[in-house]
Order: structure tokens, then C-alpha cells, then sequence
RNA sequence: GCCCCAGUGGCGAAAUGGUAUACGCAUCGGACUUAAAAUCCGACGUUGCGAGACAUGUGGGUUCGAUUCCCACCUGGGGCACCA
């Protein structure tokens, strides 16, 4: 049995633990290693020496057209294409890192020197996305201001990322606390808010619909050009201030609005849907989620829904990334139908939006939502006709309409947003005492409304077809309603309706209509029949029939809700919006930017018990009086007002900050529209395409929805309004995966900790123990609550940042997610190790290569190493290009003597991966630069190809041998020389072959008789 | 329920229609050493004395040839989920 601990262990610590025992004896002195053999010590030093020159020299500097930050060349930085790489704003946690972090830091720091070294102008820079619920959670344990405790968060993480030797231009780097980025995230939100999206406006790019400047359509009703919904018939300069701001509203893409929201007691603010989890629970926290109907400011993102699917088309980004957002978007095609509705004042037109008009024959009763205007509308008694065996089911047992309808909607307003939607759940639902006429066949349907049918999908109404629709059919039969059927599944065209009894007949698009036709008739004109279409042809036909008798058109409609931008919390931007004495907001011109977060008594939300649903969000801000009123000029003289008290949420501040790394202290520009242009313009190199943006952006997958859509829609609106001209903000985009880690239990389930774990190996069982009694092995997360936590700074102690970097690549594919194992970080040591053997001599620390031309066989080795390296950096695989190094490196090891013009380019090929060695063995070689701005090689055609290859013969599929032939052997020659091989014969058994494939000179595939 | 991705030695993994297991870890053997570490050299899918046979989650298919393409299933991971 051999016992192998399973923690970090390495040469070094034996040592020390050694020369420990033995200076405590007494004895000889412990064998000293080289002096100059690379370890943990000298990696250290080395490390530190270059990090130090780099910053001295600005050695990752990237060069702006103009300004502050230009080199000096005078156009477009000495003529270098651009090359911008970012990684996603980090948020500073008070947690540290641990090594699963630094994985895309890592790899866009290889992307970065490598395209440095092909001579690129290359922008990386770090920056900070600092506002946000667990920094103002920290702070409230720690009792200190949340400012305080993230500035030392962002400085400690600083230390450890400068630590791994990144190549950020460090002048680039700013938070989204700091004052000057602040204002113009606050600015880009005034902005937002003075516009509204004209959908006919014709883009530069040729596309239709854009943001455009408010002031725009207040011209068009002032013309008159344009009607004024809710006002038809008045002139603009007739309604008041307040009727006006309340019609802009209706427009802006930044607007107020009592709606149904996500209410979270617990965390006592709203969210945005993204928010929420798909368990109605709050993303942070894990509260309840309730809907409540709240004033709140909203984003309107759902006009973009349909930019934002079809321009995915342009992103050279993940296929999965595409499709999350395309669902999360969830465009659907449909009509919306108008029923009329007999209410006890006037007929109403209550519209239904359904994605199948081929049903409308199939409908036989509407359900609208509890929130539904409608229900304000409900006769003072029930019908006479409501069926008696149903009467108690459809009433609930009130006395009227109004009662039933009251405390419907409380009992779902009371609902989690989870109970509400859960599938699983009955349905539920009450009469509302009103009809709906069918418009295509007058059918006189029943109203209810039920909970299933949400407020904010569609019209917040639909035509229930129970024949067609399980939710509707499950419906239809807790209330007795009729179950009609209208489509034939395709497959089963020649059953008989009776099939269908008893169940719900799923319509697929896949199917034939049946049971639908009607005569002509006075009040809507023509005859309609959809008897024998197929589905798709029989909804073209209804919906052009619809439109024709102006009882419906047809519609998109989105899954997309607009994004609620608010929340009750203290740290975040506050709005620079102030409201006057009529309550009607205005936006601060920007010479009042930014609004700072005022000093408040407390800056701990105000949260009630998480089940508490009738509970009111209470925003810090307001605690302080001061800042809540104050008299300001807005160009009409000094006024009283008081401030918007909401902050905005976390995805503010990094929607747009890839924007201010270009141009971080421009304080007149978000971004200088010429620099924007450089660095992000469509085309502003070969791989940015026709969408431009940044060249490429690594990431978690996790934000595949909520940051990457967010920061699309503001960089779309930023686009539609002229001041960046990519269409979108990410040309390509790359998930790294996740680093794991193993957690052990012991055998009560408690976690132990996994560094004194230790593995034992019986023949092929593997088992664990901890302090002598067993463990067990778990798969997952790397956290504290695991005890599993490896942290950076303990891989620079033990191996130095260039292992540890050389490890993280080499581990895997970097999309892939894969266990940390402390114990293989050895092989990457080594392999630095023999790199540094084979320039320099460990014991005298002399330079040992010679200056003589290598063999044929290593000339070619190396160039065809540079040829595929190059290949796995363009294709970012790392890991493959590592090991083509080690196996250069290894041949040179096994050399008598290593060439200098071998080693050399070696060195250049890894000093994306493992900076500072290679910087040290460069500068030992005798050269002068940085290898940061040294030229990545060349390979030279003449030694790519091989004198001789192997050729495999196969018989069958089988391989029956194998002949070393010269490459430009021709196919006759090489089949001959195969038939000709013992082996070959043998299989073929005396007959010719029925067939011979050769593709010379790597493979002959010989088919013999049958 | 719907959609997407993955499954290869003891382990991390390589190979995208053409020699399966490159590279690294672990393990074993050898050289060096008084000894150990380090280093260097070598072995290392299973089975068989061997020729060989069998092996890329399972079962089929296409092909001269499949880890790679197609179909079905199993397992694991992820996304969405009363969206009309």
C-alpha cells in the first residue's frame, strides 16, 4: 500500500523540512541545491524584477490616437492594427481569490502579449464594478462604510492580480464608484431618458427603428403630425405640464410606471425579472419574490427585442450564449384578436394576443389575467344563465361579480411569483360575470379570469382553446366548458374526432384544420373557411381576413419584459433626476453631473420578514433631508425640488465600461468619438466584422443573459444616437469554464479540510482518509463552506506566478470546466525548470547554448512547433501549444549541446504563458528589449515538410502494416509496394483486392474479396 | 416537459473521417548516489508466452476506414419552463 498525500508537496517543502531536522541533530549541512536552479525562491525574485521593469516602462501601454494617453507617433499609433481584449469587470469581493478566478485573466493575458508580439496595438486594461448588494452587505457586518470596504477590496485584489504578472495598461484603470466614471454612467441615463424609439426611423446602417432624441416627437405633436394618444383631438400646448410629461413618459426609453413588479421583502427592494429565479426566488438571498404593483422606472428594452435577436447573427460568439438570449428574448409571431365585450356602461374591446388564429373557430370561453382593466367593469350581478351544476365553481360563492373579482385578485397578489406560475399547481379562476363575442363567429363566450393568464405576457388576455391548449383544456374541465376541435394532427389526418376525447389534442403547427368555416355576414363582411389548410396557410389566411374586417392584425410579441431599473438600495448611482412640485421629473443638465450618494444615518436597507408581501419598498436615500430637497435652476429660475431617492441597479455601471477604458479621464466625452471609432469601429480590424465592438471579451458563461443583454440595449441606444458607431458592444465573445475542486466528508457528512486529506492507492481502489479516520470525495465548487479553497498566493509561495499561469493553460481546454489538482501543478515546475537547464548552467548560472546550426531533424521540429503554436494561439488552445513546447524543449534536452537559434525562439513562443522567465532568460541571452515587444516567429516553409513519412497499409480497416516512404511517393508506387507486403497477402488470402484506396503517401486501404 | 452541451487509460487530457491514448501527473524499472532527494534513461489501455484479439458511455447505421458523421438509448452538466 502506498501512501501519497494529496496536498501541496514538493521537493522544496521536504527540504525545508529537512534542513529543519537536520540543523536540530546537529548533522552535516543539508546538500545544497544549485545556486541557480530555478525554484520557488528565485521565480519569486524573478518575478518581482520584471513586474517592477514593466511598470517602469509602461511595457504594456497602449497607445490612443490623441490625448494624454497617445505615444507620441502622430497617426493611429505608428500605423499598429487595434486589438482590444477585455475581461468581464470583476467585482471586488471581500472573499479574495482563490486559483478557479484568475483562469480568464490568465488567458486573455496570453491573447494579449501574444498579439503585442504580432505587433498589434493592444488595449487590456482592469477595471472595477464596485457598487452592488454584497459590498453593501459586507459593510453592514463589518459596520464600516461601504465605500471604505470596497476600496480595500479593490486594493487587495489589485495586489493579487499584479501578483500574477498581467499586462494591463494600469492607466486605464478605474472603478465604477469613482466619481468621473459615475457621472457618466448617470449621464448615459439622461440620455436614455430624453429619448424615445421612432420605429419607422431609417438607420445609417440601412435597418428600420431607432432611438431618437425626445425632442423629436414633441415637434411631431406639435405639428400635428403626429396624433397625441389619450389626447386625439387637443394640440400639444393645451394640456398641462403634467399631462405632457405623462404622454413622454408613455415614449421615453427610461420611464415611470405603476406596474406589476418583483417585490422582494427580504432584501427590501424590487428586481428585474433576470433577477428572480425561475423558483420565484430572489437571485441574491434566495427570498420570496412577490408581484406587487409599484412606481418604478423601467427600461425600454422590449424595443429592441427584435434588434437585439437578429443582430446575434453578426457576434462571433458561443452558439449557446445566442440561443439563452434568443429564448430569453422569446420572440413569437401571433395576432392580436379584438372580442367585443358587453360591460353595464359601454361595449369594450378587449384585445387577446394569440400566436394560433387557425383556433379562433376552436374558442369557447377568454380568460384575462386578475390585473386586467376589464375586471373593473363587471355587472353588478351574476348572468342568469350561468349553468346551475357549475354555478358554485364559477362564482366562488360570492354574492357579485365584484365581490368575486376582488378577492381574486387579492389572493394573487398575496402569491409568490413561484406559486403563481408553478405548473403543477390546479388552475384557478372565477367568472367575471361578462361575455365576449367571438368576431368571426359572433359565439357568445364566458370571461373568467384565472392567474395562469399573466398581465404582462401579450395583452394580459387570451381565447381559451381547451381543444388545442392542455392549460385551457385543464381549465375547460374543472368548468365545464365545451372542448371543441379544430386541428387534425397531420399524422393522424384519417382518425375520427372521438380520438380526441377526453384530452387536449396538442395543436402542433404540424396539422389540418378542421370545423372551421362561417358564411358571410352583414357586420363583417366576407365568408371564411380553413377547412383542409395546413396550420401555417391557415393562419396567413385568418390573419389577412382579420385585418380586412378590422377585428384584429398581426402581432410580435416578446417573452422579453422591459427591465426594471430601480432599487431601494444605498449603494448604487443615484438618478440624476430631481421632480418638481407637481411631482413631474426632470433629468440634471450635465454640468450638475454626477449626483453623489449623500452621507445617510444608516445605509442598511430597510427589509421586512420575506414572506411579508404587503409590505412598501423604502429607498436609503430619503433618510437624508438635505439631499432629498434642494433648490436648483433649470433654466427657468431657482426652484424648489426634491430628488429621485432610488439607486440604479449593479449593471449600470458595467453596461458601458468597456467604452471608458478607451478614454478613461476624458472629462468632456463619455468616450472621444475618434478614439471609439479606432478601437471599436466595424472593421477596425480583420477580425472585428461588420458589427465591431471588442475583439474579445472572456467571460463566465453565467452572464450569458442578464450583463451581455443589458450592455447590448445600451450600446444599441448609444449607437442609434451617434455616439459609438460599432452596432454592438462585443464582436467575440468566449466562456472560459470553471475551475472545480474536490471536496472530502468524513463519515458523518461533515466537511473536512481537503489540504489534509490523504489518498491511499490499493491496487486499482483508491481511498481517503483524514486525521486517520475515512473520507469520502465529493466533486463540486471551490468555497469556503467546502474547505477546499486553494488560494493564488499559495501557488507563488510553492511554485512562483509562472507555474501557476503555465498550469491554469495547460489543464485542459479553457472552455472546458475541470477539477484543480494541486499535486499535477509539478509538471509545469519541471518543465521550467529543464527550459532553464538547457540555457544556463544551474551551478555557475553561465549561459551554456552554442552558436552552431542545429541538425536537420531539430530544424524541422522547430519550425513545424512554431507553424502549429502559432496555429493553437490564433485558435486560443493553450493547452495544445504547451505541449508542443515541452516536446521542442524535451528534444533540446536530449541534445548534446542546445542552439541558440533553437532555444530562442522557444523562449518567444512561451513568453505569453510564462512571462517573466522568459523575459529573465531573453535579457541572459543577451538581448536589450522586452520580449513585450519582441516579434512572435516565423516558420520557414522549407523545414515544414518530412523526408519521410509513414505510410499505414490497411486491410479491411485493419492495420496490417506499415512502409516509410518518401512524401512525394506516387500513389502506383505506394499501392505496389503495399500489395507487396507478407501481411497484406496473407489477409487477402491468394485473390487480387476488389478495391484499393491510396492516398499516398500517408494510407493505402486495400477491400479484399467478399 | 422543451432546448443545448458532454461522456476516451489510475487521473488532467490529445486526436474533427485516415497509425486512438500526444503532453503532463501518478505508478514501476534502471543509471547516478554511502543513502535519499533532485536529475537523466526506459516501461506504462485490457488480455495473451506469442502471432494476435478486444478497447473512445450502450446498441444500431453510413463508409474501404468512425472517438470524429447519422439514428435510438443510458449517464452527467447547463438553460428555459402556465409566455397563450
Amino acid at each position: 500500500m502506498v501512501v501519497v498525500r494529496a496536498t501541496v508537496s514538493t521537493y522544496m517543502e521536504i527540504m525545508r523540512h529537512m534542513a529543519f531536522e537536520q540543523g536540530n541533530n546537529g548533522q552535516a549541512d543539508v546538500p545544497a541545491e544549485p545556486e541557480y536552479r530555478y525554484n520557488a525562491e528565485l521565480a519569486q525574485k524573478i518575478e518581482d524584477k520584471w513586474q517592477n521593469r514593466w511598470q517602469q516602462q509602461g511595457s504594456f501601454w497602449a497607445a490612443n490616437l490623441d490625448g494624454k494617453l497617445t505615444d507620441g507617433s502622430g497617426k493611429h499609433a505608428d500605423g499598429r492594427t487595434p486589438y482590444f481584449v477585455m475581461d468581464m469587470f470583476p467585482y471586488p469581493s471581500g472573499k479574495g481569490l482563490h486559483v478557479g478566478h484568475p483562469l480568464g485573466y490568465i488567458a486573455t493575458d496570453v491573447v494579449s502579449r501574444y498579439h503585442r508580439m504580432k505587433g498589434e496595438n493592444v488595449l487590456h486594461a482592469m477595471g472595477y464594478d464596485a457598487f452592488g448588494l454584497p459590498a453593501e452587505q459586507y459593510a453592514v457586518q463589518t459596520g464600516q462604510h461601504p465605500r471604505i470596504t470596497t476600496e480595500q477590496n479593490i486594493a487587495n485584489m489589485r495586489r493579487q492580480l499584479h501578483r500574477l504578472g498581467l499586462s494591463f495598461d494600469d492607466r486605464r484603470s478605474f472603478a465604477t464608484i469613482d466619481p468621473g466614471y459615475m457621472r457618466w454612467t448617470q449621464w448615459i441615463f439622461t440620455k436614455i431618458y430624453n429619448s424615445w424609439y421612432d420605429p419607422e426611423f431609417v438607420r445609417k446602417d440601412g435597418g428600420t427603428g431607432s432611438a431618437r432624441p425626445i425632442d423629436e416627437l414633441v415637434g411631431a405633436f406639435k405639428s400635428g403630425k403626429r396624433t397625441i394618444p389619450g389626447h386625439e383631438t387637443e394640440s400639444w400646448e393645451s394640456l398641462d405640464a403634467l399631462e405632457q410629461s405623462d404622454v413622454l413618459n408613455d415614449f421615453r426609453l427610461a420611464y415611470i410606471s405603476k406596474s406589476p413588479v418583483n417585490w422582494c421583502p427580504g432584501l427590501g427592494t424590487v428586481l428585474a425579472n433576470e433577477e428572480v429565479t425561475s423558483e420565484g426566488r430572489s437571485e441574491r438571498g434566495n427570498f420570496p419574490v412577490f408581484q406587487r404593483e409599484l412606481r418604478q422606472w423601467s427600461m425600454r428594452i422590449t424595443a429592441y427585442g427584435h434588434r437585439l435577436i437578429a443582430d446575434l447573427d453578426m457576434l462571433d460568439w458561443p452558439e449557446k450564449v445566442k440561443l439563452m438570449q434568443r429564448n430569453w428574448i422569446g420572440e413569437s409571431h401571433g395576432a392580436s384578436v379584438h372580442f367585443e365585450v358587453e360591460t353595464p356602461s359601454e361595449p369594450k374591446d378587449m384585445k387577446v394576443y394569440t400566436t394560433r388564429p387557425d383556433t379562433l373557430f376552436g374558442t369557447t370561453f377568454a380568460v384575462v389575467s386578475p390585473e386586467h382593466s376589464l375586471l373593473d367593469s363587471v355587472p353588478e350581478d351574476w348572468p342568469s344563465d350561468i349553468p346551475s351544476e357549475h354555478r358554485a365553481l364559477w362564482t366562488g360563492g360570492y354574492a357579485t361579480p365584484a365581490e368575486a373579482v376582488h378577492a381574486y385578485r387579492l389572493e394573487a397578489e398575496k402569491k409568490t411569483s413561484k406559486d403563481r406560475v408553478d405548473e403543477q399547481n390546479e388552475k384557478t379562476g372565477l367568472f367575471t360575470g361578462l361575455y365576449a363575442t367571438n368576431p368571426i363567429t359572433g359565439a357568445k363566450l364566458p370571461i373568467f379570469t384565472a392567474d395562469y393568464v399573466l398581465m404582462d405576457y401579450g395583452t394580459g388576455a387570451i381565447m381559451a382553446v381547451p381543444g388545442g391548449d392542455d392549460r385551457d383544456y385543464d381549465f375547460a374541465t374543472k368548468y365545464g366548458l365545451p372542448v371543441v376541435y379544430t386541428v387534425k394532427p397531420l399524422a393522424d389526418a384519417d382518425d375520427d374526432l372521438s380520438n380526441y376525447e377526453g384530452k387536449s389534442a396538442f395543436v402542433s403547427h404540424d396539422g389540418i384544420v378542421i370545423n372551421s368555416s362561417t358564411e358571410r355576414t352583414e357586420r363583417l363582411g366576407d365568408a371564411l373557411s380553413l377547412d383542409g389548410l395546413r396550420v401555417d396557410d391557415a393562419i396567413a389566411r385568418v390573419t389577412a381576413w382579420l385585418q380586412k374586417a378590422h377585428v384584429g392584425e398581426g402581432t410580435v410579441s416578446y417573452r422579453l419584459r422591459d427591465w426594471l431599473f430601480s432599487r431601494q438600495r444605498y449603494w448604487g448611482e443615484p438618478f440624476p433626476v430631481v421632480y418638481d412640485d407637481d411631482n413631474i421629473p426632470h433629468t440634471l443638465p450635465d454640468n450638475m453631473l454626477p449626483v453623489n450618494l449623500p452621507e445617510v444615518p444608516d445605509y442598511t436597507p430597510k427589509t421586512y420578514d420575506p414572506e411579508d408581501a404587503e409590505t412598501n419598498p423604502e429607498a436609503p436615500l430619503s433618510r437624508n433631508d438635505e439631499w432629498v430637497h434642494v433648490t436648483l435652476d433649470l433654466g427657468d429660475g431657482p426652484k424648489r425640488y426634491h430628488r429621485d431617492t432610488n439607486t440604479m441597479p449593479n449593471w449600470a455601471g458595467s453596461c458601458w465600461y468597456y467604452l471608458r477604458y478607451i478614454d478613461p479621464d476624458d472629462s468632456r466625452h463619455m468616450v472621444d468619438p475618434a478614439e471609439c471609432e479606432y478601437w471599436l469601429g466595424p472593421h477596425h480590424n480583420e477580425t472585428a466584422g461588420t458589427s465591431g465592438g471588442v475583439d474579445l471579451y472572456v467571460g463566465g458563461v453565467e452572464h450569458a443573459v442578464l450583463h451581455l443583454l443589458y450592455s447590448r440595449f445600451w450600446h444599441k441606444i448609444l449607437y442609434d444616437l451617434g455616439f459609438v458607431d460599432s452596432m454592438e458592444p462585443f464582436h467575440k465573445l468566449f466562456n472560459q469554464g470553471m475551475i472545480q475542486a474536490y471536496a472530502y466528508t468524513d463519515s458523518r457528512g461533515q466537511y473536512v479540510p481537503a489540504a489534509e486529506v490523504e489518498e491511499h492507492q490499493d491496487g486499482s481502489d483508491t481511498t481517503y482518509t483524514w486525521n486517520g479516520e475515512p473520507a469520502f470525495r465529493e466533486f463540486g465548487k471551490m468555497g469556503k463552506s467546502l474547505k477546499n479553497i486553494i488560494t493564488p498566493d499559495e501557488m507563488y509561495g510553492t511554485y512562483g506566478a509562472d507555474t501557476f499561469r503555465l498550469y491554469e493553460m495547460s489543464m485542459g481546454p479553457l472552455s472546458e470546466s475541470r477539477p484543480w489538482n494541486t499535486r499535477n501543478v509539478i509538471g509545469g515546475m519541471r518543465f521550467l525548470q529543464r527550459l532553464w537547464r538547457n540555457v544556463l548552467d544551474e551551478n555557475s548560472g553561465e549561459v551554456k547554448v552554442v552558436d552552431e546550426q542545429p541538425d536537420l531533424k531539430t530544424l524541422k521540429l522547430l519550425h513545424n512547433t512554431i507553424h502549429d503554436v502559432t496555429e493553437e494561439m490564433e485558435a486560443m488552445r493553450p493547452n495544445t501549444a504547451i505541449s508542443r513546447l515541452i516536446v521542442l524543449n524535451n528534444h533540446l534536452t536530449s541534445l548534446k549541446a542546445v542552439p541558440r537559434s533553437v532555444v530562442e525562439p522557444l523562449v518567444v513562443m512561451l513568453a505569453p504563458v510564462a512571462p517573466h522567465i522568459c523575459e529573465e532568460l531573453w535579457e541572459k541571452l543577451g538581448h536589450a528589449d522586452s520580449l513585450s515587444s519582441t516579434q512572435w516567429p516565423v516558420a520557414k516553409e522549407q523545414y515544414l515538410g518530412k523526408d519521410n513519412v509513414t505510410a499505414v497499409v490497411q486491410v479491411k480497416g485493419k492495420i496490417r502494416g506499415k512502409l516509410e516512404v518518401s512524401p512525394d511517393i506516387s500513389a502506383d508506387e505506394l499501392q505496389a509496394l503495399a500489395l507487396a507486403l507478407p501481411a497484406v497477402q496473407d489477409h487477402l488470402g491468394g485473390k487480387p483486392p476488389r478495391k484499393v484506396i491510396v492516398k499516398a503517401p500517408k494510407i493505402v486501404s486495400v477491400v479484399p474479396q467478399l
